[in-house]
DNA sequence: ATGAATGCAAAAACTTTGCATGACG
DNA sequence: CGTCATGCAAAGTTTTTGCATTCAT
């Protein structure tokens, strides 16, 4: 099973919550999921693991760099697995539909509008929110 | 009073609750506040208002414009006074310092990544999140 | 006067924590 | 086997809501 070694890898021991979550987000057709939403889905699918549990892993999971924590407009955390690189985020506001997307020239522009201001950059936060064109 | 007239120009019966929490918010020497901040300036400065009635008031605010909400890291989100035009937010992860900036350069390329995929750009929420260069 | 706004307390929504039990290496 | 992880339930945070009372127009 390559997730256990992805485990393995982050110095996370192997039990089954850590497994079956890490499965869930990666098979899920969603690419974000609530806590709440991976406790269902894990549930629905017979595994019989605590909301408390799916908490405290994707916690380590985000520590660990597997997973990628977003807040996108208050209310509840959504989690996304850490696949590929950077990307930011458009929110349709009608369908709430998630489209990713990056852009290597804003990301050089936040760059230089830090260090212009005498910091440098730890991690940025983007979304835009849209709206289907009429 | 100003602060009465922008109630009753944005549909708001001009309340002491209201008009108190305005004050607050364009006095203060903090942009950014929380509903428990501003709960807490007031009743250090004597005005008896209830917590529930601060995030019923700011909510309005919000809605009428008079404030922007913003939800820089999940926790508790904080409102500033939509004084002047649009700008984005660079938050010192050291210090918890909120400078404010605005790069029409950044802005333009969001409208154009949003056309791009066929979309059109309702709002946006940028956050640089920095430390001070060592 | 009358409808809206407030305050209080209770509830809701989301997340964390304490502790006894159970599982991994 | 020892230690770390889990599950449950209880507590913590932040925000919202129901309802009787008070206030603005």
């Amino acid at each position: 099973m390559v997730e256990n070694s992805e485990l393995r890898k982050v110095g996370l021991k192997v039990t089954l919550p850590r497994v079956k979550i890490l499965q869930m987000l990666d098979t899920t057709d969603r690419r974000h999921m609530s806590a709440e939403d991976v406790y269902k889905a894990l549930m629905e699918a017979g595994e019989d693991v605590g909301l408390a549990t799916v908490y405290r892993v994707l916690t380590q999971f985000e520590a660990a760099g597997l997973v990628v924590r977003h807040n996108f407009d208050g209310g509840h955390a959504v989690f996304e697995l850490a696949d590929g690189g950077h990307h930011d985020h458009m929110v349709c506001v009608d369908s709430g539909e998630v489209i990713e997307f990056f852009d290597s020239e804003i990301e050089k522009l936040q760059k230089e509008i830090v260090k212009r201001h005498g910091y440098e950059l730890v991690d940025h936060n983007l979304v835009l929110y849209v709206r289907k064109k009429a």
